[in-house]
DNA sequence: TTGAAAGCGCTAACAT
DNA sequence: ATGTTAGCGCTTTCAA
């Protein structure tokens, strides 16, 4: 068998039956008006030969590709990775394949992302903002064409574009008052970038829960960093530098924890004894580490069916109004937080 | 601008300037024939209107879809992200898409997912084998259909098939050089399922290992696991219930490494006094967890480079024989094996 | 019950 | 210098 040939077409089965191409395709797909001898036969031949719809020509046809683009700020970060996995397992059900993309925290690459993803034509996308972005105009042409378009976690015109997140104040509050109950009262937290709706919803979260404890709002205590693993190094150690050195830290997310509890480490002291440390993570990592980090772990596989689910959602009925989905997270109390 | 029409066509552009559907074309693609002002026109209205050219009909038309179908398995680990990071770079290049598929460790599913990629139409596969692949049928048939295929890390069908490795029997003698060096006499090895390749080489090398620094090869120390986190804390604990406990242990990869790291801390043994620990993994965690992993670590990125570089080797010379590019690996030195 | 033809978007051989 | 035509694989109207 040829390269370029290895895949049977109509024609083939066609050819060797000895009848028309539309016969066969009837046949293929029980049209009512083919003989049933006929049918039988091309079936089994289809069968024998391992033939299968060719998708390019059928996205052709029928303009739709059956592909989904996928674009998240990294790979590599297991939050992300079990994300896509939930995407993917409702997209398999429905015969749809995702394309995954990574905009590795850049403005630059997310919108290169968006391009290219259209060039291939997946008939819509869903995607995690960059930290970068709080400029909306790539989506916005999208969403002007009316094309299939869900954002989880970092999200943005949540009027106009479904969406799956979770309860972040809620989340953030769970956390400050874990502490307050576990006898911490200078609580810090480092935020990310202001414009992403999960740093300021946490933040809110930070700040009424503070207030609910009775604690007051302390401004030195709340320090930010651009979500990467050197930044929020510094971010810490800015918190660890303080004349009233705080005594429990929350981080917006998984590589801020960590590299938090690698400079507390480092800086020789203890967690939780001398710093308490919350994540803001997902379940896989906060086991690893030494001591377990508490942490609150998101739905992941979740959060991934849901943004699959408003995605077919809007491909099935693109009039439908936006919704967004909010998930709950739960605060799994480990180690690094209780004395 | 309506859904399933919000892409332009040539046909849009002709109609446009009112000239023939091929005249845009030859326009477009610089076609030494047509008339410079034609030129200028059509490019002008095709850069305005933002056309791109259907991949579908093109890849229809030339029968190459420039898509590879890649399949690791499991997502959610930072070695395969990476390495899936690593062809992806050099696919973009190349202006390739990569469409991602996970066998979840079991053949049943890489089969599936063989056959779904193939589906899709995807121009050839690079492929880590499951940890259960051990009939390699589902392979064999892209290999007489002389379909692109590249292997990774763990191969198969050597002689046939290009494939990117690590020079495992040398990876793992530094680690028993290493643990010998410093002290350590009794070095147990938990590895994984016989068939594969890099459990064979490395238990190979862990074997020479010993021999060389005039250590015996003691068959109670070398356990088997099937790479799961639950699987490889059993193996650890049944050397850690050996009647003449090991004083190090190294894992076959980064799960069981982190496994064997659990549990060795839950059995109240300290990390590297009690029992020296090394693990074989990339990069990113090793310095998360406490004590920091020694480890031998894998040059992800530039596995997954040379994997895409093979096989566009092989979509460009169809005949080139099989090649094997094996990479160094690096023992890092840190904390868990230094008593 | 079946076949012929058109068309999805594109290129290339073949006219003109 | 440009247009026409055929064909990549498929479905679907229209004809028979």
């Amino acid at each position: 068998m040829q390269r370029g040939k290895s895949h049977v077409s109509l024609k083939d089965i066609a050819r060797e039956i000895g009848v028309s191409i539309s016969t066969v395709s009837r046949a293929l797909n029980n049209h009512p008006d083919i003989s049933p001898e006929v049918t039988r036969k091309v079936q089994k031949l289809a069968a024998e030969l391992n033939y299968t719809p060719n998708p390019l020509a059928m996205g052709l046809l029928k303009q739709a590709t059956r592909m989904i683009g996928v674009i998240v700020p990294d790979l590599v970060t297991h939050f992300y990775s079990s994300i896509i996995s939930g995407i993917e397992d409702i997209a398999e059900q429905k015969g749809y394949y995702i394309l995954i993309a990574s905009s590795n925290e850049t403005l630059q690459k997310e919108i290169k992302a968006v391009e290219n993803l259209m060039k291939t034509r997946v008939e819509g996308l869903i995607v995690c903002l960059s930290q970068e972005t709080k400029n909306y105009e790539h989506f916005d042409r999208l969403i002007n064409n009316n094309i299939p378009l869900v954002f989880f976690d970092r999200v943005c015109r949540t009027g106009e574009v479904p969406s799956v997140v979770v309860d972040n104040v809620d989340a953030a509050q769970k956390i400050t008052k874990h502490f307050y109950k576990n006898g911490f009262r200078r609580i810090a937290y480092i935020a990310g970038p202001d414009h992403l709706n999960i740093s300021q919803e946490r933040t809110q979260g930070y700040i009424s829960g503070l207030k609910s404890c009775g604690l007051g709002f302390h401004p030195e205590l709340l320090v930010k960093c651009n979500l990467s693993s050197k930044d929020a190094i510094k971010a810490t150690a800015q918190l660890l530098n303080l004349p009233e050195r705080p005594d429990a830290i929350f981080g917006i997310n998984d590589t801020v924890a960590f590299a938090a509890m690698k400079e507390i480490k480092r800086q020789g002291f203890r967690i939780p004894e001398d710093v308490a440390l919350v994540g803001f993570t997902d379940e896989f990592h906060s086991t690893v580490v030494d001591p377990a980090l508490t942490s609150i772990t998101h739905p992941t596989f979740e959060i991934g069916q849901e943004a699959a689910r408003l995605f077919f959602r809007c491909v099935e009925n693109p009039e439908a109004k936006a919704t967004q989905v909010i998930l709950n997270t739960k605060l799994v109390i480990r180690k690094s937080s209780v004395k």
